[in-house]
DNA sequence: GTCTATAAGAAGATAGAC
DNA sequence: GTCTATCTTCTTATAGAC
């Protein structure tokens, strides 16, 4: 197996759960079954191994905009999908894009590692916000402007309807992250959310 | 000056920009304008120093909840206002409210400390919880309710129509923690996201 | 590429003078 | 209560054998 890899994924896994500060070479390699001495192999200094875990992380995340880019109606497709869904789907669609990115694996690190490094300098508090916030956003009012512009949704102002369908997922994504005993409320209150944004911006106010 | 608390002062200060691991007893020490060894006259271990923090916050929340059931018409209150407000009260109410939040030196210390911090314990996750997601909804949740029975607001689940009127400005609070220099930008969308709300459950579908 | 041995230095904490 | 000196342990990183 690939030691140079299994470094960056033991070293992931403890950067999310204790910071990097907090997680010591020795550590590292200990989970990944060799001595301390001998990581120093694969990278230079500890340092290096976080900048590698960072380099893999821009480079799934250039892949995965790529992938969204080259079938670029991949928004309008979704849309298509939105427009002729039930309510029922949607909050299917939505409970399953929220179990995703709150149990795969890279995602669920990557973002706790963030979290927990988001202060230490610019660079990964701009990453953060990218990741977190203006990616997801500007990805959601494409979608919503859409379904506006399909006359499916009223609304005349997507970049806010998409915070206010967005945000709510994203907290209630963090208060899982921390208590993962509270997925199954989380999930309850996820489905009711849709399902009263659906309805709010459908015009049919109960 | 009293040395006992100005250690907890920087301690916080430091603790909420690096995380604890990443600060150091002689980091804390010179701040405070001491030695390192002097510190633990004060205070046992780096540890206890920590605990005294967090001691600190649970005494400012009990007296802050205490101080909100004292006058356990607060709600009602603040609903009344509410009620009787113009859509621009409510943006001045919701801008100046983020407002204090984001700038007041405890609230934002703690908060960033707790973000840090909210992995490394379920005490502290707990923590965090209660403070930024169940408290502020339970308490606008109230508020929301109270509207609705007034016949103010239109809506059936004023949980969710608190998590949906709150996600949106926490998440543009943190934000705002980790790039500052978007705070203008913040509190725009802040401003529209009341507007947008507002109207929405006043049933007034544009 | 992995190991043992070890250097070099940092960090938490204590002893004891003042 | 503050200091200097010091201890101990931990931590990163290197040297060099295998």
């Amino acid at each position: 197996m690939d030691t140079k890899k299994k470094i960056l994924d033991v070293a992931l896994t403890l950067f999310s759960e204790k910071g990097y500060g907090n997680v010591y070479v020795g550590q590292i390699a200990e989970g990944v079954g060799i001595k301390a001495p001998s990581l120093y192999k694969h990278y230079k200094c500890k340092q290096d191994i976080f900048n590698a875990i960072l380099d893999e992380m821009r480079e799934r995340y250039n892949q995965k905009a790529a992938d969204l880019n080259l079938n670029g109606d991949d928004i309008l497709m979704d849309s298509e999908v939105c427009k002729n869904a039930s309510e029922d789907d949607l909050v299917k669609m939505g409970a399953g894009l929220f179990s995703f990115f709150l149990h795969d694996e890279y995602e669920c690190k990557f973002r706790k590692m963030l979290t927990l490094e988001q202060f230490s300098d610019k660079e990964l508090a701009g990453l953060f916000s990218n990741q977190y916030f203006d990616e997801p956003l500007k990805y959601q009012s494409g979608m919503l402007q859409f379904l506006i512009m399909q006359g499916k949704l009223k609304g005349d102002d997507a970049d806010i309807m998409a915070l206010q369908f967005f945000s709510p997922i994203y907290l209630l994504m963090t208060v899982c992250d921390r208590q993962p005993k509270r997925e199954k409320e989380c999930l309850q209150k996820l489905e009711r959310h849709i399902r009263q944004f659906s309805r709010i911006y459908k015009g049919e106010d109960k």
